[in-house]
DNA sequence: GAGTGGTCTAGACCACGGT
DNA sequence: CCGTGGTCTAGACCACTCA
């Protein structure tokens, strides 16, 4: 097979064959896992030279949707980013080892997109979404208090499941029932004074500082498919980064 | 001029160039803003093909080290984050646009390192450092409170400069008086209650929740220069993240 | 041993910045 | 115009994985 490349002739030759990857894995012609063709074989596919090849999957290596394994192949990078609340909270467990919290769906309804909501998830106001409220625990202690909002229309299969079976971790069922892929992520925190609901919640006093970690998951083609907002007590908070 | 590479015989030939050029930035045989030798002189110096010139560059520019400029050459870039606290805290002026906040030296004085700060700057327990306490002000309103210790050893400069005369930014300081160039950082967030001395010191109320920022700053050659432990209010903190 | 990605070469031509 | 980095080619050989 030879495949056209579509794009502005006036791009670089590398940059025309990264997109035209980056659309087969965000279309799921390549899922999660998959290896995708050997150089050799993109080399004929796209009458490109193997240098050039090289320099498109190294872009797509940076941006994490790609892996390579040298004399295995190149795979799609399936995202892991779910345990990502241990980069910002210090959570573990009784006996000192991070453990998967479980995860307490609280309530599930089907509303209206707040208007918050309907911005973040890029929906016209008033769109149907999902909403949960969700409770973290590790060894019986609520850690983190999360409400969860989802475009109806891509998740309606979630309101076929019995909520006491969702398990402890939502990606997976996403992409298991509902076939929605989450890629990427924006996050943001700020702080606030727990409010009454939360302190509650989270067993806090009332006014105790919680650190709010808002999530946007995007798919592999960057669209919104689901806008988290997290609360966790501050005294377990804690963040690491690098800037140069 | 022609240079032996001197590493490790194993390692693929772009490393080692990667490794070389790096280290000539380190010790500044070229200088923040330099232009460092163009792809075919380093060709000729090196003895390699252009490709895996590039491939080196390519690292170097990836890490921060490097910009290129098509048309004009390669240049060492000159880190410019002490504006990081903006990435943390959303200050601005009462005009409502960003500026470089004034800096305000309260105490400086020479002590052996506390353990905490011994262990961040790598150093032997009870060496000579330099404290500063400092305070960070816009439209005379307080946004941070400041701690930061300096090995004696590197910063001794300082000590004869009287401390009205620092001005705003500590790092062209650094690098003007003391030789020394802050290349990169490692940073870390905590969430505490505010002790009595920063609630005078950032006008809060006792207990406010604020934001710990403690910063260590590295060198070219990754040696810590300076460790900072900076307060700010935990209503004015924001930070985004995007995750993959 | 066959097939994969990893390293490396020695060129060619293009696009951009300054003179 | 010249010199810079940017793109691209068509190979070669090496290192690793797995049957």
């Amino acid at each position: 097979m030879n495949y056209a490349i579509s794009h502005d002739q006036r791009l670089p030759l590398y940059q025309r064959l990264h997109d035209e990857l980056a659309a087969r894995i965000a279309d799921q012609h390549w899922r999660a896992g998959d290896a995708i063709p050997t150089e050799t074989e993109l080399v004929k596919q796209f009458e490109a030279s193997i240098g050039t090849v090289r320099k498109a999957i190294d872009m797509l290596v940076a941006e994490g949707m790609l892996e390579r394994f040298q004399g295995k192949g190149t795979f799609v990078r399936r995202a892991r980013f779910d345990s990502s609340l241990f980069r910002f909270f210090r959570f573990q467990s009784e006996a000192g080892e991070r453990r998967i919290p479980e995860g307490r769906i609280l309530r599930r309804e089907v509303m209206p997109a707040p208007t918050a909501v309907a911005a973040a998830l890029r929906q016209p106001a008033g769109t149907e979404v999902i909403h949960l409220s969700r409770l973290r625990l590790l060894d019986q202690k609520p850690l983190l208090a999360e409400s969860i909002w989802l475009p109806k229309e891509k998740f309606s299969a979630l309101l076929e499941i019995d909520t006491a079976e969702f398990g402890d971790l939502l990606y997976p069922l996403y992409e298991e029932r509902c076939g929605q892929v989450v890629a990427s992520a924006e996050e943001t925190l700020i702080a606030e004074a727990v409010s009454d609901v939360h302190a509650r919640l989270l067993q806090l006093q009332p006014g105790a500082p919680v650190i709010v970690v808002e999530r946007l998951a995007l798919g592999y083609d960057r669209q919104p498919l689901e806008w988290r907002r997290s609360r966790g007590p501050a005294d377990q908070f804690r963040y690491h980064v690098e800037i140069r």
